[in-house]
DNA sequence: GTCATTTGACCTAT
DNA sequence: ATAGGTCAAATGAC
C-alpha cells in the first residue's frame, strides 16, 4: 500500500512540476509531461486493483461515500473519502482555490474529458479569480469575484453529526441563516485568528438538500495568519475529532486503497480531469498562503 | 474571566 | 422587496 501511496504522490509531484513550468511549455514537452502523469496515476491505479483484488470501481463508490471537491470557478471535480480528505489537509496544510495558470491546466483537462466523465460534480457560479480582498462590508454578495472553493464532505453518521469532517484549520463561527429552498441552515465560519492576524479565510457549512449526511463546505478567501492553533474544526462545540476517528465514524471506509483507487480513476483512469492538483495537494505552492493549519498543543485565539 | 456559539438585526447586492 | 452575508449583544461552557 505504501508503493501506491509513493506512486500517487510521485503523480502529485509531477503535476506541481509542470503546472509550474506550465507557461514556457512547449507542446510536445507538455504532451510528455502528461502522459508521464497519467502514467504514474495509472500505474497506481492498476496496483490498488492488483493489491485490493478490485476487479470495478464502480462498486466501491457504492460501499463508501465519497467528498466530491469542487471549484466554484472553475466546475470541477474531485471525489476523495473523508480520511483521504484528511491525508492532504495533514500533508499540506490547507487548501487553496485556483487561479491564473492552475485554472488554465483545469479547463485543458475539462476539454480533454469532454465533460462526460463520472464522478463530476458542477460547483456553483463562475466567479473569476479570486481578489482576496478584506474589504469590511457587510453583506457582500456571495459571488462578488472572491475565490472559492467548493467541497461535497460526508458527514459524520455518528456522534455529532453536525461537524463537518476536520480540514486542520481553525474557524469560529459567526453566523447561522436560513436559506430559500434549502432544508437545512447554512452555517458561517471565519477563521480563529481573523482579528489576530487580519486573516480573510471563511467557510460556509451547509447540509444537501437530498442528503443531510453530506455537507457542502465552502470556502472562501486565503489564510494568511501564520499560527497554528488546537481548537477543532467548524466547532469548539465539541472536543477535537482524530482523524482516524471523524473517518472510521462516517462509516466510510478507512482504507485508503477504495480512495485512491477512485482518485486515480477518476483523475486519469476513466477519462478524469486530473490537473486540478491545486485544490487537492495545494501545498508547496508560494502563491498560497495558508499557514494556520493546526497543530497539537498551541491554543491561539482572537478574543 | 475568557472565549465560542446563538440569534435577531442590519447591510448590501440583485 | 428580497435573500444572503455579517455584526454584535446575549448566553453558555470551561
Amino acid at each position: 500500500m505504501e508503493e501506491v501511496m509513493s506512486m500517487i504522490f510521485h503523480g502529485f509531484k509531477l503535476v506541481k512540476e509542470l503546472e509550474s513550468s506550465l507557461p514556457e511549455k512547449a507542446p510536445e514537452s507538455l504532451s510528455v509531461s502528461l502522459d508521464e502523469i497519467a502514467k504514474t496515476f495509472g500505474d497506481a491505479n492498476e496496483r490498488l486493483k492488483i493489491v485490493h483484488g478490485i476487479k470495478n470501481s464502480e462498486t466501491l463508490l457504492n460501499q463508501s461515500k465519497p467528498v466530491m471537491i469542487a471549484s466554484g470557478s472553475d466546475q470541477m471535480l474531485m471525489q476523495i473519502e473523508p480520511d483521504m480528505m484528511q491525508e492532504y489537509w495533514s500533508r499540506c496544510g490547507g487548501f487553496a482555490s485556483s487561479q491564473g495558470t492552475e485554472a488554465k491546466i483545469q479547463r485543458q483537462f475539462m476539454a480533454v474529458d469532454g465533460g462526460g466523465g463520472r464522478n463530476l460534480t458542477v460547483a456553483e457560479g463562475s466567479s473569476g479569480a479570486g481578489s482576496g480582498s478584506s474589504t469590511p462590508m457587510k453583506g457582500r454578495r456571495k459571488d462578488d469575484g472572491e475565490e472559492k472553493t467548493v467541497f461535497l464532505v460526508a458527514a459524520l453518521r455518528t456522534g455529532n453529526t453536525d461537524l463537518p469532517p476536520d480540514d486542520n484549520h481553525t474557524w469560529r463561527k459567526y453566523g447561522q441563516k436560513e436559506i430559500l429552498g434549502s432544508r437545512f441552515p447554512r452555517a458561517y465560519y471565519r477563521c480563529t485568528h481573523q482579528k489576530l492576524y487580519n486573516c480573510p479565510a471563511k467557510k460556509q457549512v451547509q447540509r444537501l438538500n437530498d442528503d443531510p449526511f453530506t455537507f457542502r463546505v465552502t470556502y472562501r478567501g486565503s489564510h494568511t495568519c501564520h499560527i497554528y492553533s488546537t481548537a477543532p474544526t467548524a466547532s469548539a462545540a465539541a472536543p477535537t475529532v482524530p482523524i482516524s476517528y471523524a473517518a472510521a465514524t462516517t462509516g466510510h471506509s478507512v482504507d485508503y486503497g477504495p480512495a485512491l483507487l477512485d482518485m486515480a480513476d477518476t483523475m486519469f483512469g476513466s477519462g478524469g480531469i486530473g490537473a486540478n492538483m491545486d485544490f487537492i495537494f495545494p501545498c508547496n505552492d508560494p502563491s498560497q498562503d495558508h499557514h494556520c493549519s493546526r497543530r497539537p498543543d498551541d491554543g491561539e485565539g482572537d478574543q
